[in-house]
RNA sequence: GCUCCCGUAGCUCAGCCGGAUAGAGCAACAGCCUUCUAAGCUGUGGGCCGCAGGUUCGAGUCCUGCCGGGGGCGCCA
């Protein structure tokens, strides 16, 4: 008997009873917790909806309390339900029959599959996220991208979905051609010399992608007072896009190294891929022709004759103005007849949904350690064995920041006039604000600030200023810090250990630090907060589990197991235990543990990672009130000592599994 | 100009479909290690939920207006 089978069978019962008494069925019923854990175990406030619905239908004004009255019997009578309270205004507070409930799911899994309800296929979504311009190292912006994309993909995956995560590379972009015009224009480096380079950074312990963000910069501040090699850019973007020359082979090679790069810190992070969809293979597969060729066909674009957009090809989008409501046309094809961003988007956005009628070709691109291999587009077949199967999602979520809506929107929209039965439901953008800098995070980075900028609330960051925090500079620090804790600790642990513990601590910081904020927040990076391993971090939940597991470590020390003790409990017997007021954090801490579940599902159904990750620390504090009240293991009573042990379980099986889906591992000894 | 988001404790943020006495963390102050790990725990102080109307039995939450801050509105990506 879960939480969510105990809920829908009060439901059924309240609209039971309701129906009898009033002829009025409500139809949802929301179940929330109340604020304090005397008051019950779930509230209903249904009473509130009657008395308006009752009101509506027949003028009667009824006290919500005397509703509540006439559910009080239905609720009551159903399996599972203890005691049933009106308190408030009217609310219908119900509590479990908590030792009977606490024995039923004293074994539970934390995180039971959804998809064993017996879905008849097993659909696929897909989720885009990360997608840096191969042209630099990656910064905490791009970094806040991938975490929330790849935590919602295991939330997703913890409610049963079957994901596919894909990482697109706008390999033949502007940012590319930038930095491309550096290596060649300012560093006058042909393909050989840029190889010689990377040899050569890479006997100095300097990373490629560090050294393009430099260069980046640098070519930045170069275009401001150099025309000449301003010019150079539209020229070499020309030449990467079109392909089979000399500057599109070494543009490759630069992208390719960055994309590298970029693919090795986010395994750091526990970031991973199933494919590389690269902007060249859009390009060069003709993508683009065809999705041009759907959407004349089926009248979603039209061209544009004369006035200001003569020539273009334009997809017409309504924008909802104060008043008076104008068409503002979007182009998708310029006059001189290239593909618009947002052109190309659409029709790589149509592949995705399984509605383009092309495909990619594919070869492997890089393994992980374990194995796992990442896959990546090609231009020919080339590749022997078995291909996995990508694209052709259900529902397509694409993590891009808020800055992109407007583009997003056009997107979906466009997709959706192609497939209307699919429809606008099928794209999903998953928009999230920025991370900015403080001034005194940009000053700490040495960067000179006006006076203007000073009194800004934040700055935002930027490539091509090379202002930023870069990820790898970040989780170095972090690990660093982390290391010296440790070590304080842990001072006879071997080195190696001692590291990896120290690694798992940085990545828990991150994560956690970026998570913790909902999507529609700005993050202005405080390096203090972001370094932080004490208050609400990734950190304080890791050491609560850890502290969980070494109760069971020593208790398997002494021969003894978790399902013995699970055996001595049946449930009617935990009622003295349960019901003694100095013991209700053993009942909070059961049933806190066993909420993960309906955590991860609204995380899911809200798109909004944050809830779990708000959940999981309140799990972890949950846990320290316990730990820090009980003595488990030294517990004179034998039956309490039982429940103490299988509610700790409980506990420890949630938070680990909790902190799982946020990526965030839990280190054997902190 | 049009449009979207934000404004909650000194600071950084939660607050579910409108519901019970508005919550965390940090910072400040006072305590707690003979114990299953003190990266922890307990306590104290701190609030015109930007302002003004409206809807409602009930508003931090919904509606309108205003003020303040940020983003977006390209034949860039």
């Amino acid at each position: 008997m879960t939480i969510e089978q105990i809920n829908d069978a009060i439901r059924k019962a309240i609209i039971g009873s309701s129906r009898a008494a009033f002829g009025i069925e409500p139809t949802q019923i929301a179940a929330e917790i109340p604020p304090k854990p005397e008051l019950g175990d779930v509230a209903f406030p249904v009473a509130f909806e009657l008395a308006k619905a009752i009101k509506n239908a027949s003028g009667e004004k009824k006290n919500p309390r005397d509703i509540a009255v006439a559910l009080v019997n239905g609720v009551s009578a159903v399996p599972g339900v203890g005691n049933v309270e009106i308190a408030g205004a009217g609310y219908l507070n119900v509590f479990y029959e908590r030792g009977q409930f606490l024995a039923a799911n004293a074994a539970a899994e934390p995180l039971p599959r959804q998809d064993a309800k017996g879905e008849a296929t097993a659909s696929k979504v897909c989720v885009e996220h990360t997608s840096v311009n191969p042209n630099k190292a990656a910064h905490i912006g791009h970094v806040r991208n991938s975490v929330l994309g790849d935590t919602f993909a295991r939330i997703l995956r913890a409610s049963g979905k079957t994901v596919e995560i894909q990482n697109y590379i706008d390999n033949t972009g502007v940012q590319v051609a930038d930095v491309v015009v550096g290596f060649i224009y300012i560093e006058g480096r042909d393909l050989e010399a840029i190889k010689a380079l990377d040899e050569e950074l890479k006997a100095a312990g300097r990373t490629f992608d560090y050294y393009c963000w430099d260069l980046y910069t640098q070519v930045g501040q170069a275009y401001l007072s150099d025309d000449e090699l301003k010019a150079k850019r539209s020229e070499v973007l020309h030449l990467i896009e079109e392909g089979g020359n000399k500057t599109a082979e070494l543009a490759d090679y630069v992208a390719t190294r960055n994309v590298e790069c970029i693919t090795e810190t986010m395994e750091r992070l526990g970031i991973r891929y199933d494919l590389l969809p690269r902007e060249s293979e859009i390009l060069h597969l003709h993508f683009w022709d065809k999705a041009f060729e759907q959407m004349k066909r089926l009248g979603v674009i039209h061209y544009v004759a004369d006035g200001k957009q003569a020539g273009c090809w334009v997809m017409p989008f309504e924008e909802h103005t104060g008043t008076d409501e104008h068409e503002t046309d979007k182009i998708l094809v310029r006059s001189n007849g290239t593909v618009t961003y947002t052109g190309k988007d659409i029709a790589y956005q149509m592949w995705k949904l399984g509605i383009l009628g092309l495909d990619f070709n594919y070869r492997p691109f890089y393994r992980y350690s374990d194995g796992k291999e990442v896959w990546i587009t090609a231009l020919e077949p080339g590749h022997d064995g078995p291909l996995p199967r990508f694209g052709g999602g259900e529902v397509i979520y694409n993590v891009i920041d808020t800055r992109q809506s407007y583009p997003q929107e056009i997107v979906k929209k466009g997709v959706a006039a192609i497939s209307p039965e699919r429809g606008e439901q099928a794209s999903v953008h998953l928009a999230y604000e920025m991370v900015a800098l403080s001034p005194a995070a940009a000053e700490e980075l040495g960067f000179e600030l006006s006076d203007e900028d000073r009194k800004r609330p934040f700055i935002e960051m930027s490539g091509r200023k090379g202002l930023g925090v870069k990820a790898d500079d970040l989780i170095d620090r972090l690990e660093a810090n982390a290391e010296i804790e440790v070590e304080a600790r842990h001072p006879n642990a071997e080195p190696d250990v001692r590291r990896a513990i120290a690694h798992q601590i940085a990545v828990g910081a991150l994560r956690y630090f970026l998570l913790k904020f909902t999507r529609n927040t700005v993050i202005v990076f405080d390096f203090k907060e972001a370094l932080s391993f004490e208050g609400e971090t990734g950190c304080f939940c890791q050491y609560s589990a850890v502290r969980a597991n070494s109760i069971f470590r020593k208790l398997e020390e002494t021969g003894e197991t978790v399902q013995q003790n699970r055996q001595k409990i049946t449930g009617s017997d935990l009622t003295d235990i349960l019901s003694d007021p100095g013991n209700v954090d053993i009942w909070t801490m059961a049933l806190t543990s066993l909420r993960l579940d309906e955590a991860v599902t609204q995380a899911a159904n809200a798109a909004e990672p944050a809830i779990l990750a708000k959940y999981t620390f309140n799990l972890a504090k949950t846990f320290n009130l316990f730990y820090h009240h009980h003595k488990i293991l030294g517990e004179p009573d034998e039956l309490k000592r039982a429940t103490l042990i299988v509610v700790a379980d409980l506990a420890r099986r949630s938070l680990t599994a909790a902190l799982a889906t946020l990526g965030i591992e839990v280190p054997e000894r902190m």
